[in-house]
DNA sequence: ATTACTGCAAAGCATTTGCAAATGC
DNA sequence: GCATTTGCAAATGCTTTGCAGTAAT
């Protein structure tokens, strides 16, 4: 196995992040692990994602990389960011279901949820241990709260004997 | 004022919550502060949601008011869950901006946010109080976690003497 | 009577998808 | 050479919006 990415037949990407670089690897690992290939749109890809150090919008990447030499068209900035977040390279920052759910909250308070990726089951749960652990981060960063929220991704493990 | 929410000229929907009719003064007041209307169809999506005990979407309850007598359109659903929200008898559990954000993580890790909803600005911050504390309470409810998301919301005070 | 609200249908917008051409292996 | 990927453009699905008619004050 080729241990260096700058063997891979592509031209090398100028201005690039020593994470990306080092985190490269690591994506053809994983693509090799599902039998995917090592093309130079992802490559492309890749390094926009490194070269960034804020959050961004899958929508942002696109057009940055909707005009030049480094080409790159929508669907495919969609399907790499995809698999950038399988590998756990990437994280998805509003995941899973993309649209809204409401709840009514009166005679009932805030609180957080377990959500099982199974079933779509919502378990409810509120916590003063948490709260007051971010109270104090708010009040070290001086952040003003308005209110904050937990959530937590998983299975429910079936409970029956 | 009327103090009875049945005196509203509407007709009274059986099979009501408790809280339902406890709550509606309280929207009444709300769109009063607007000056805004106490309409029919208002109240119908307000009996909706008190109705539920559970997670919709804003399309479920648009499906459900889609037909019968209690029918309401869905642009006015949508608008009604607002003033709900705004009024603070409603959660919106996936709000803000509407669409997925990305992070590169490797080399980073799992962290969490405090988002300033004045400048759109991402605090990071992580903790393990939190993380612990999360960890005990999926081993309560026999979840199994993958991984969880804590975010904050507010307003970042100037730290400038 | 006035002005806000509703219903409708069309527009918006991020994201996904089907398919023929291109590319990696 | 064969199978996967890409680019394209159209489709999707939730949400928002403009406008003319309707209802609340």
């Amino acid at each position: 196995m080729s241990s260096n990415s700058k063997q891979n037949g592509l031209e090398a990407h100028q201005g690039q992040d020593t994470t990306a670089e080092e985190a490269w690897p690591m994506f053809v690992e994983f693509l090799k692990s599902k039998a995917s290939r090592i093309t130079q749109a992802r490559r492309i890809v890749f390094d926009r994602v490194f070269a960034r150090h804020d959050h961004f919008r899958a929508d942002d990447l696109t057009a940055e990389l909707s005009s030049g030499s480094d080409y790159v068209s929508r669907g495919t900035v969609y399907r790499t960011l995809d698999l950038m977040t399988e590998a756990g390279l990437v994280q998805k920052i509003r995941d899973q279901d993309v649209h809204a759910h409401y709840e009514h909250i009166y005679g009932h308070g805030r609180h957080h949820h377990l959500i099982c990726e199974n079933t779509g089951e919502f378990i409810e749960f509120s916590n003063k241990v948490i709260s007051d652990e971010i109270d104090c981060i708010c009040k070290k960063h001086h952040f003003n709260q308005r209110f904050h929220r937990v959530v937590v991704f998983g299975t429910l493990t079936d409970t029956k004997a």
